[in-house]
DNA sequence: TCACCGAATGACTGACCAGTCACCTTCCTT
DNA sequence: AAGGAAGGTGACTGGTCAGTCATTCGGTGA
């Protein structure tokens, strides 16, 4: 990570690290598509303009390799998507503000980049479930940085007694899968926009600003009435 | 399904039934340990007691056949239990309680039947992703079936002005999408206890009681702190 | 008792694919 | 320019598995 730029890497180091990254992106698209168990290394050679052997050369372990390297580029982007949206200034310290940015960037970021967003529900919830431990324990592993990435705000926000008493990483928990089902429930609809819905509803899903407002109204004030009204 | 008992069966077609279950039951615990694309039909069939061109008698569709089959029970089940929670006269009318009682049976029957459970959470959010149409509107399908199953008890609610005016259908999908997320968060955390993790947090996903208090007041209140206090 | 038929069976087929490796190409060094 | 190293390649292998079908089994009615 700190050593990109400690020195000026080779035309050959650079060549590889380009063509390792060619790889990475036709895998993305191929598993974004069919999903892990029925993306096959030679289509992700071919969209890479490689030689299936050659993946062996840059991913000794296959296919398996190659995933868990997609994974990895994908929630480092979601981790630094959500600390970006919790550090920016000018959501100042109010925590409604700072999610409803993190649920509006995060809605852009699947807008750009379906297909990640599409790889992680697809088989992330698969792997936590998996009788391999390995795999439990690096997903696990992912979840904590997500949350970790989070917890800064709610911690500052606590402080300032603007939180209920409830243990935060739970609180962290809560609002990151509701973004998850936040972009499920989209998707879902947005394939067949022919059901019946009320329009109310389905402007929420249709305008990102929106849907950020009602998910943070319902997870920070609760979906019962106000006392007041 | 009206015609259940309308004529008394042949013996031949109620050891066909019979026999169809029995595989079904094989065919949960099988899918729910390999998931779809590792189970195989050899292995339902061993489970089951047949040969594995027997199951071709019961279901032409194969292997696809039967695993819808084996979700359509498991939505049933589903859809019953929510029906049942929020019909419970002995939880009032207060959506609160109500809540509560659907977060703590779905708890226990996740206790009694993780491997339903997990089959769908395996397979359902890929099956939402597909690009195979009549899949994704059969996840859609069921997914509106669960709605509706809440719907009663939030439009009985909203006419007594407890909630707040957002659509329905959309506090509904909140509500129920968290229910399964509060299983996977356990799931995750039970796998692996040796995590840091507050014991406060630790208590809530222990208690299915102190689960469903925290789910019900983080939805229904929110995790802002109350103006008062 | 026998002939019949619906049901059960599992060896077999064809398709698929991860991973290997012997060969080829490209480019650097001397 | 020759030699060699580094890297690329895709035909091939071994294994897996869904789905088929010719055969066998067992119960039933004559």
């Amino acid at each position: 990570m700190a050593t990109d730029s400690d020195t000026p890497l080779s035309r050959r180091e650079r060549e590889r690290r380009t063509r390792r990254q060619a790889m990475l992106r036709a895998a993305e698209s191929v598993f974004a598509e069919k999903g892990y168990p029925h993306a096959t290394l030679e289509e992700i050679a071919e969209r890479a303009e490689f030689g299936k052997g050659t993946l062996y050369n840059y991913f000794e372990g296959g296919k398996e390799e190659i995933f868990f390297a997609v994974l990895d580029t994908i929630y480092d982007e979601l981790c630094d998507l959500i600390a970006r949206s919790v550090a920016d200034a000018a959501n100042g310290t109010d925590p409604r503000a700072r999610y409803h940015a993190l649920v509006v960037r995060a809605l852009a970021f699947y807008h750009d980049r379906e297909d990640l967003f599409v790889i992680l529900i697809k088989e992330a919830y698969r792997m936590c479930f998996s009788h391999d431990a390995s795999k439990v324990a690096y997903f696990q592993r992912q979840q904590e940085r997500m949350v970790n990435a989070l917890l800064p705000m709610l911690q500052q926000a606590d402080e300032n007694g603007a939180l209920r008493d409830l243990p935060l990483e739970a609180i962290a928990h809560l609002l990151i899968e509701n973004i998850d089902g936040l972009i499920v429930h989209r998707a879902i609809m947005a394939n067949h926009p022919d059901r019946p819905t009320s329009c109310q509803h389905q402007s929420i899903l249709d305008d990102p600003e929106k849907a950020a407002t009602f998910l943070t109204t319902m997870l920070f004030d609760g979906v019962a009435a106000p006392p007041s009204a």
